[in-house]
DNA sequence: AACGTTGCCAACCGCAGCCTG
DNA sequence: CCAGGCTGCGGTTGGCAACGT
């Protein structure tokens, strides 16, 4: 025997809201709440809705101070390097956002942002380290800068060395994430297998050269990029950049944090 | 103008986890 | 401890609008 249904589906109104069903639910929700219970409350209100809708409609689009329209370039960077610390955690993502929803984010990232991220990545080539492109450190030099902590908590968003997990089925621990994103207040982890898959999929940019992660204990924080294993980075103010083995090998120091200047991968 | 395709987004669905009796 | 109910979440879908042929 399975779940009884939440509602009775065939008798309950579905699909597009109208503006007399909002009104209903906006003014019971600003009187009473939800009372803590969704499924009582469309009955209470006098609307013929199933319980979720009524919730979804209501903190979808109906709860004050929701903002609707354009993101921002911050809000395009927060929400990459959320996404690739935590994964398709949207409603995590949504409360760094005020005043985004987790629907609308996920929309966004469906639709728009990833697409925007996949052709930079491949056509542009612009979200990896290239030398020849010039600096990617915020001095201008081609090595890692000498950075005083409190000089790093200069930058709107710090890029920092985090190692990877080779297993998909294993998670960076909370605490790292915590302490280098301070977008990020609550406990998370991710797959960084999923997130490689999902934002470089290297059958569609195959001159990437990804050759797979490391097994090895000792490597096991490396890809095996172009038949080098290589550190594999998180950038917080970007996304994840697997970078060439002979790119990297000038910015790899694997005590070091660095900090790249978010306008170089603007370039 | 008509038709097909693509993009977008609101809404739905089903599952997992929490809560409560 | 357990079963059932409820909530919240993430994936998916349906329908409309815009765009292309």
């Amino acid at each position: 025997m399975g779940r009884a249904p939440c509602c009775d589906k065939a008798n309950v109104k579905r699909g597009p809201w109208s503006p007399e069903e909002d009104a209903k639910l906006k003014e019971y929700m600003e009187k009473h709440g939800t009372g803590g219970n969704w499924i009582a409350l469309p009955q209470k209100a006098g609307l013929n809705r199933c319980g979720k809708s009524c919730r979804l409609r209501w903190l979808n689009y109906l709860r004050p101070n929701i903002k609707h329209g354009e993101f921002s370039e911050l809000e395009d960077s927060i929400i990459c390097a959320l996404f690739t610390n935590i994964g398709s955690r949207w409603s995590v993502i949504a409360a760094q956002l005020p005043g985004r929803t987790d629907n609308d984010i996920k929309n966004y990232w469906n639709t728009k942002l990833k697409k925007k991220l996949m052709e930079k990545a491949i056509t542009g080539g612009n979200y990896y380290a290239n030398p020849n492109k010039g600096s990617p450190f915020i001095d201008g030099t081609s090595s890692p800068p000498s950075m005083a902590p409190e000089q790093q908590h200069n930058l709107w968003i710090p890029t920092q060395q985090v190692p990877f997990n080779s297993s998909s089925s294993s998670s960076l621990p909370a605490t790292t994430l915590q302490s280098c994103n301070p977008y990020l207040q609550e406990a998370a982890s991710c797959s960084p297998l999923d997130l490689y898959s999902s934002l470089f999929d290297h059958k569609q940019a195959p001159d990437r050269n990804l050759q797979g992660f490391s097994s090895s204990p000792y490597y096991e924080n490396d890809a095996i990029i172009g038949g080098n294993t290589v550190p594999l980075y998180y950038n917080y103010s970007t996304v994840a950049v697997p970078v060439a083995a002979e790119d990297l090998g000038f910015m790899y120091n694997p005590t070091t944090p660095y900090i790249i200047d978010q306008s170089w991968f603007d370039q």
